[in-house]
Order: structure tokens, then sequence, then C-alpha cells
DNA sequence: TTGAAAGCGCTAACAA
DNA sequence: TTGTTAGCGCTTTCAA
């Protein structure tokens, strides 16, 4: 009745011979193309399932110059950040296309692997993460032919479709509620000078205070490196050096837990003496209470690898180099004192 | 001088033409293989350079009939857990092949989406991470031919390679602390009841308790399903309803966290009321000053990296079917009690 | 509706 | 050392 169910993998010249057709006829069947009878599709169809054939990805890739693949470069593999937005992007894609992973952690391979990635068609299109990218490099790659979508990358190029999170009046919020509770001192710990997204939170911060009619003077500002243990020590530096702060900003909740952290130990009460504000929403924020701009990294995952979908499928697609901004919301939880009971009311 | 550099690509027959060689010995040059006059070959990789030519993948893929990729498939996205091992598997294929990601969530696609990577032979070996899957899954994939390493996964096939983490002795070691420092209620929660990870970590629990003459009452065992709200809910019963506790181990850090949260939020002191003791070693547990089993993720993937990368290169080399066992520690922090200061001297 | 045959771009065996 | 050529396994015209 069945015929001999082998383990091994047949070949289409045993499907062809097995129903009597030409590999042409195999093809149109097994991809769902027309020109082929329904029942010998069905006959063709059964017999490569009977015969455990499955046709073999890397000649069909020479075939239509097609990979049903993407690419997707990450800088880094930091927890918080790139969890959630790879799991947006295995979302998308899962049942649409394959994902070829690439980390591009050191010096040279930010522009290296990418290139590499389109130059040699492994991929079909590209999902690039990286800060440290030049313009001159997002040119080089866009002239390979490939569509990318960027995450979080200023390209400076209205060509290549890029997502990222807004930053600026995210960080005002924060500022904004953090000075509408009251506090009188707050210390910026912000990122990088020389990183964009950092410069976007500190206009942000600057926007807050304008509108509030205040400023923060020069020595409450610290550069951190988006860095917990860095972000320690330039804040313990500041805590000795002037005038107790009664609040922290930190541009990422990396350095804000890290603060955190540093000040319970040495007997600060948070938020009775010092309250902290992060910014991204890691998971970590949630287990310690940190108030934090909630980022909505899951989402820019599944938007990037959507736009990136559409893009493969139509180059030429109206707003093909789409560029999308998602704003980060306020999640007020412990840290900043606003649910807090008053200090008169603590337990000691 | 210099030939025009094209922005484009350019195929082989430039490069040929170029230096004046047929097809093959580009290949060879290329490939430092040899076969090719030194000076000849500086000059094809040279003009290779130049002209921006690049061989496409999926040529070299049909005709040599390997892939340089090996596949990942993980059955969830879970930050802490899964994240480690990715980075282990990352930081050992960088230079040494792509890697092609796959998440198998939902029921079905444990044994689809492995084996049509393998089937399709868009890998040459696969990394397999899925506690969902049965013998004969492993033995179908097996079949395939490709070259497979397992995480953490209990397959009953000496020929199939794996590697995972010591459950039982790693989990009598936490018993053996908590005993040691003198609780005499502690509540266990544990993983899933068919769940095989968790019945070895029972069998330390039990091995521990078997050394140092001791028992646990049923109702003091509770069954978790690795995920903290279930946890918090089977706990809070189990606070209601007996005697208190006065410490408690559970079979994973999301659990022993969430209980930890609970028990603060509760009004009880963490370790000073109920110590709390977890595994895994997430960097959650960290900042909460969990004490823990650490078990080396990183390590496990980097060495499944590694034994699938050789068991590519020779099928045949001995051992290429390795079991290896990697062994936690017990991390001692601040919840078991074990550093805090003795009752008498707390600050209330 | 079906088949024959020409590529897709590369590698490797065989010749020169 | 170098070139010629036959595949690798599929898709896709073009004919029948």
């Amino acid at each position: 009745m069945t015929a001999k169910r082998s383990t091994v993998r047949a070949t289409r010249e045993d499907v062809c011979r097995a129903v009597g057709v030409s590999s042409a006829t195999v093809s149109r069947a097994l991809n769902n193309k027309p020109g082929v009878g329904a029942e010998l599709r069905e006959k063709v169809i059964a017999s490569a399932r009977e015969l455990n054939y499955v046709p073999q990805a890397a000649a069909r890739h020479l075939s239509r110059a097609k990979t049903d693949t993407i690419g997707v470069v990450f800088q880094d593999l930091n927890a918080g950040w790139f969890m959630n937005i790879f799991r947006g992007i295995m979302n998308r894609c899962s049942g649409a296309c394959h994902v070829l992973n690439t980390l591009s952690t050191r010096a040279g391979d930010e522009f290296e692997l990418p290139h590499r990635m389109l130059a040699e068609r492994r991929v079909d299109g590209l999902i690039w993460l990286d800060q440290r990218v030049t313009p001159r490099m997002v040119s080089k790659i866009k002239d390979l032919g490939a569509p990318v979508v960027t995450i979080q990358m200023k390209t400076g190029d209205r060509q290549v479709a890029g997502v990222s999170i807004e930053n600026c009046e995210s960080s005002a919020e924060a500022v904004r509620h953090l000075l509408g509770l009251g506090y009188r001192r707050p210390v910026i710990v912000t990122g990088p000078r020389d990183n964009s997204d950092s410069k976007q939170k500190w206009l942000g911060v600057e926007r807050a205070l304008a509108e509030l009619n205040r400023t923060i003077p020069p020595a409450d500002v610290l550069e951190g490196h988006h860095m917990g243990s860095h972000a320690v020590r330039v804040f313990s530096e500041r805590i000795k050096a002037g005038p107790k702060p009664d609040a922290v900003f930190a541009f990422n909740d990396e350095m804000a837990i890290a603060i955190l952290l540093w000040l319970r130990e040495h007997g600060f009460r948070v938020p009775g003496d010092v309250a902290v504000v992060g910014f991204d929403g890691i998971p970590e924020s949630k287990n310690m209470g940190l108030t934090t701009v909630e980022t909505p990294l899951f989402d820019c995952g599944v938007i990037a690898a959507q736009l990136l979908l559409e893009a493969i499928a139509d180059p030429f697609r109206e707003g093909a180099a789409r560029q999308v901004l998602l704003k980060g919301h306020l999640c007020v939880r412990e840290t900043c004192g606003a649910h807090a009971v008053k200090p008169a009311e603590r337990t000691s």
C-alpha cells in the first residue's frame, strides 16, 4: 500500500520518477504556482511527503536570487535592550522569513559584517542596529542595493528606513514629573557627550526646565557612559563634593539602578532622601521599583521587521524608506516618590 | 592608475577579465587554495577588492554542499536564561560561522522548524534547545544526517551530543546551605512535576535532606510552573494555610524573586523572617541580592557551539556525540541570611 | 497543462 | 601552475 518510507533524504529525481512527471512540474506543484492540473499537483505533493523530499534552499536561492532570510546586526547583546527588540523582530519574522544573526561588537565589524552579509547575498535585507555607524558606511551599504532598516541610528539619510525611540519629549516628561513632585535639586546623569540619543535627551531636559523657568547648575550635570559602574563613580563624587541633591535623572536604567543601589548601600533612603528616575524600562527596572521612561522596544523590533519585509516585497513602494518614531511613556513606580508616604509617616 | 571604482557589485567575470585568468584560478586565489602562483594570487585578490567583487554564498553552498552556518533553535526568548546561552554561542561562532536563529514557541514548531532548517540544508548543523522534545523527534532529526547539539535536553540518545547544567548536586548544595544556616522549616517551590530539570533538582533536595537526616512535610513542597506569578499564588496560599516557614528554596530565580518581592510587600523581612534561595543566577538576581545557584549558561553556549563546529568539521571524530555536564555553584548573597546581622542587631 | 533545456554562480576533477 | 568543463539542484522561459 504505502511506498517504503525512506529515512534518508530523497532527491527530486525520485519524486519525478514516482509520479512520472518532469522536474518543472514538481517545482510548480510544490511552489503553488499555476500551470499544473489539480489532481497532478496533489499527487506530487503527496509523493514528496511520502518520500520525505524537501527542496534545497541553496539551489532555490541561486535560481531565484532570493533567500527568504533577513539579517540582523547587533552591536551588543545587552540583555534588557537587545532582547526586547530581538523578540519583536523574531515575532514578526516567524513564519515569514528566516533570521540570520550577527554580532558586530569588535571595532571594524560594524561595517564589515553587514556589508558581507549583503554582498554575499546571504540575506534579502538587513536590520541594522549600531551606534558607531557613520553616514559614509550607511551610504556604502545602501549602494549594495538591498533594503536596510536601521534602529535607533541617526543616518542623516532620508532614503534609508529607520525606526527610533523618541528621546527628547520622553526625557522632558521625566523631568517635568520630577520637578512637579517638588524636587529642588535634581542631578542629571547623561550619556556620553557625543552620543546622539543622549544629546536629544538633554534637549528634553532643557525644554522641561525652560517651561518651568528653572535652571540646573553645571556641576549637577554629570556625564555618564551608559554604564552602571561609571555612573556610580561620577555620582558618588558629586555627592561628596557638593550640596546634597534630592533627585537623580539618569539617561538609562542601568545607571539609574546602579545609583539606586549605591544610595541604599550608603544609607540614603530612596525616594525619601533622593528620588531616582531612569530611562529605558528594562526588565530589572520593574523589580527595583524604578520610575522610568518605558520605551517600546518590542514594537521597535516588530515595526523594523515589518518595514523591511515590505521593502523586500516591493523596493519601489511608496514610503519604502519611511522613518518611524516611537514615543516612550513615563512609568511611575516607587523611586520617584510619587506614591511614597510622607517622611513623617515613614517607619524609621 | 586606479581602475574605476564601481559602486555596484562586479561579477566574477569582471575579475577574470581584469586579471586575465580563468574563473577556476579566481576561485583558488580567493579561497586560499593551493595551485596558484603567489603573485597571481595577489593580483586576483587585489582586483577583486578593487572591483568590489564578493562571491555569492548561495552558489558556494550549492557547489560545496556546505553553508558555514549553524542553526540555533530556541523555545523561547526569556531574557535571563536565553540571553546568556545565546551570548556564549555568538561569542564562539563569531568569525567561525554564521548563525541562523529560529524561535519554536508554538506547539508543533518544536519539531517542524529544526527539521526544515536541516532538511532544506540551510545550515550545517543545529544547536537545539527545547524542553518539549521527545526521543522520537530526536531520532527523526538525527536521521537527517547533520550534527546536532542539544542543550539542557534529555534525549536519552547517547549518539546525540548534548550539554547540560547539572541540577541534582547543585540543588543539594543550596539545601545544605540553607539547613546549615539553621533554618528549620524550609518550603520548596519546584518546577512542573513532569519537568526533568525539576525532577533532578528534587533528587538533590532529597539527597541533602537524607545526609542531614531531615524530612520535609509534603505540604511544604509546592509545585511551581517556573513562572513568578504562579509561584506567588501557591506560596501565598501556603503561608495562609500552614505554619510559617522560615526559608524558601525556589527552583528558578524568576519564582524566587517574585516570592521575595511578595514577602517584602507583605511585611516580611527577608532574610530576617524568611530566607530565599533561587536557582539560575539570572542578571536580576544580583540586583535583588538573591542567594542563588549560578549556572554557567554562557559557557553552555560556548561549549555547545564548540562541539557542533567540531562535529561539522569531522563527523566521525572521536567523541563527536559527547555529553557535557556543567556544574552550577552556590552564590551566597543577602537573601539567605548568611551575611545578615543578627535579629537583635537589626535596626527595626 | 506539461516537458525540455538554459541558466543561476560557484567548485573541483581532470587535462594541458 | 593554469584552464576547461561538468556538475550542484533548483526555477523559468519557450515549445509542444
